[in-house]
DNA sequence: GTTTAGCACTCATTTGAATAGAGTGCTAAC
DNA sequence: GTTAGCACTCTATTCAAATGAGTGCTAAAC
């Protein structure tokens, strides 16, 4: 598609802006070493490529900035893959080698790395569950009229939901409840609870007890802890010293979305494994069209278990923050694996 | 002190400037009507006030704005008791009527709420340890090396911890000393546990199992989770359409503050109960002296419990705040006492 | 004695014009 | 095909002048 000058230019000018944040002119690109031809000649490519929409210009006499497409064409065949530096892999080691012994702080750690790196804005998102399975139930009677059901998952998770107790129901009744879900529910992956709660505790308990309809009912609302999966975010000032990020309104729009717990394990998960790159308005929400957001997934035994992502502007360190996500993706699935299979 | 109409007179000034933002001069504060003198009347009292340390001027030919002791005195003789909107009075009533089971989710609405009537940042901080005491305790082995300890609390908090077992330590050992820790602990309060694990139960294991200084070590670890108290944040990017904070640098210190829990426990807890306003450099941390922090405590059953509190410029609506949060810590007071009381 | 009108003065902010500078597009020469 | 040269465009900077809000002081009025 490009001739091999052009895709030497873009790749220069991509890279000078990311440095600089500043539009870049043919004379500093001639001046590069890299492209050995004369600002007149630059001058005619970038034209050029204008044409082809990959690079833009805020005015008639300032440099060029790279377009969304532009962005594009760098991560998927120019941006080199960036070997990390020494320092940087002095943190993954200490990811391996400190003693953390919940998942969620590994995940925890692990975006604050990701922040500290990058310089940029972590977000993680916790297990799924459909990769972790029940390993303990509890009800435990708090009061007259509530108690609080805790949930215990494979990976040492630990949920709890503070639920009223139906008229009726004795503490008695909880505790055979508790018992009988843990006999035959023992192991099931989470997201089939609900399903195997009716198909085969219903009738165990229509046998039992004579709150039927009430037991059920309270089974079923303490099943929902530990429904929704956690987001756990770092380095959300990062966010401050990003120059395209000092007009405060821009800023107030891209933070208020960080807060929207829901919303944004919506924009991370997705079907597709590995590395993902959504770049401007690539990204569905409005709010994102300043920014790039590159995701990874982690896995527990091959199985996707979580995804890890880096937040920024559009003119972000691609190849560096790539590098490290694939990098850290991995060492958290090593991490995870190695304490968690079986 | 003061006069009389030096007291107007400052009242004047910070009400206009926690409105405007802008410095203040003689000539609108002699148009608002409350204070029927001359603006060169105003002009000299204003130089008095100067001189007495209660105003500033940006420049000679600016008007006035308060000082940190302006803002005192204001606060201290001067700022209305300001009864609620009704819109307001709404909010409250949903705190209360929304059935909100857990404590953690009656804190989080109310940081919520605080939030949205304020528009500025609200900081809570959760229960302290020294008003909850043990309600169950349980050790659950997750592999052949790590096991997940859960405390629930009188009220309902679920805290967990995922500890290593100790070589040599079996299952049913673990089981002995929960079961153990149930019998001899329940009740007491969480921030004896400690000294009455090694007063109480030290001798019973020692008693029963060889691997004393193992086990203690695994007890101890055990009962440090929920040992620190929950920070919940609400409406941080309220901060940014705060006109004091258009200095992106301001506003990162603030923001970067906002995200170190351990600090912000420590500026949020006082012995001093009921309401206090820190204005600016009262704040010991250096971030905050653009700041003012409004807190006030609530309780359950008259025991002091938690912090509620505002934080936003030093320019901020006192008389609002402040009523605000005297009604809603005395509604959680009410809430978590109707909830959790004997 | 207190209050206020009047006025000169200060200083940040706004305005507008001139200038500098970065960068382009085009043309003609190499 | 490449490049030097140059006119052109547009932003950013600079500087002076104008603006205007507000003060402090003095002298007159109450």
């Amino acid at each position: 598609m490009l001739s091999e000058r052009q895709s030497m230019i873009l790749n220069a000018i991509v890279d000078d802006y990311i440095r600089s944040a500043e539009p870049v002119g043919s004379r500093s690109i001639s001046k590069r070493g890299d492209v050995a031809f004369s600002p007149a000649t630059i001058r005619n490519e970038m034209a050029d490529l204008e044409e082809l929409g990959f690079l833009e210009q805020p005015h008639t006499s300032a440099g060029r900035i790279p377009s969304n497409k532009g962005y594009r064409y760098y991560v998927d065949h120019l941006a080199p893959l960036n070997p990390l530096k020494a320092e940087d892999l002095k943190l993954f080691k200490q990811l391996a080698a400190e003693n953390l012994n919940a998942v969620e702080e590994v995940i925890q750690h692990a975006g604050t790395i990701l922040a500290t790196m990058t310089n940029y804005t972590s977000i993680l998102l916790g297990p799924e569950m459909f990769n972790t399975s029940l390993r303990h139930f509890q009800l435990l009677p708090l009061s007259e009229t509530t108690a609080v059901a805790i949930i215990v998952t494979s990976t040492g998770e630990v949920e709890n939901k503070t639920v009223t107790i139906p008229e009726g129901v004795s503490a008695s009744d909880m505790e055979v409840m508790a018992n009988l879900l843990n006999a035959k529910l023992a192991g099931v992956p989470m997201h089939k609870l609900k399903a195997r709660l009716y198909s085969e505790i219903g009738q165990e308990i229509q046998r039992h007890a004579d709150h039927y309809e009430k037991l059920m009912q309270l089974l079923d609302d303490a099943l929902a802890a530990g429904k929704d999966q956690k987001v756990f975010l770092s380095g959300t000032t990062n966010m401050l010293i990003q120059p395209e990020f000092k007009d405060i309104g821009k800023l107030k729009t891209v933070l208020d979305l960080l807060e929207e717990t829901p919303t944004l394990t919506r924009l991370l998960n997705s079907e597709h494994k590995g590395i993902q790159v959504r770049i401007g308005s690539e990204n569905v929400h409005q709010a994102f069209v300043n920014c790039s957001l590159i995701t990874a997934t982690y896995s527990l035994e091959g199985e996707s278990f979580g995804t890890i992502g880096i937040l920024g502007p559009t003119r972000m360190e691609y190849a560096k923050v790539i590098g490290t996500l694939d990098l850290l993706s991995r060492a958290m699935s090593r991490a995870l694996t190695g304490r968690y299979g079986a």
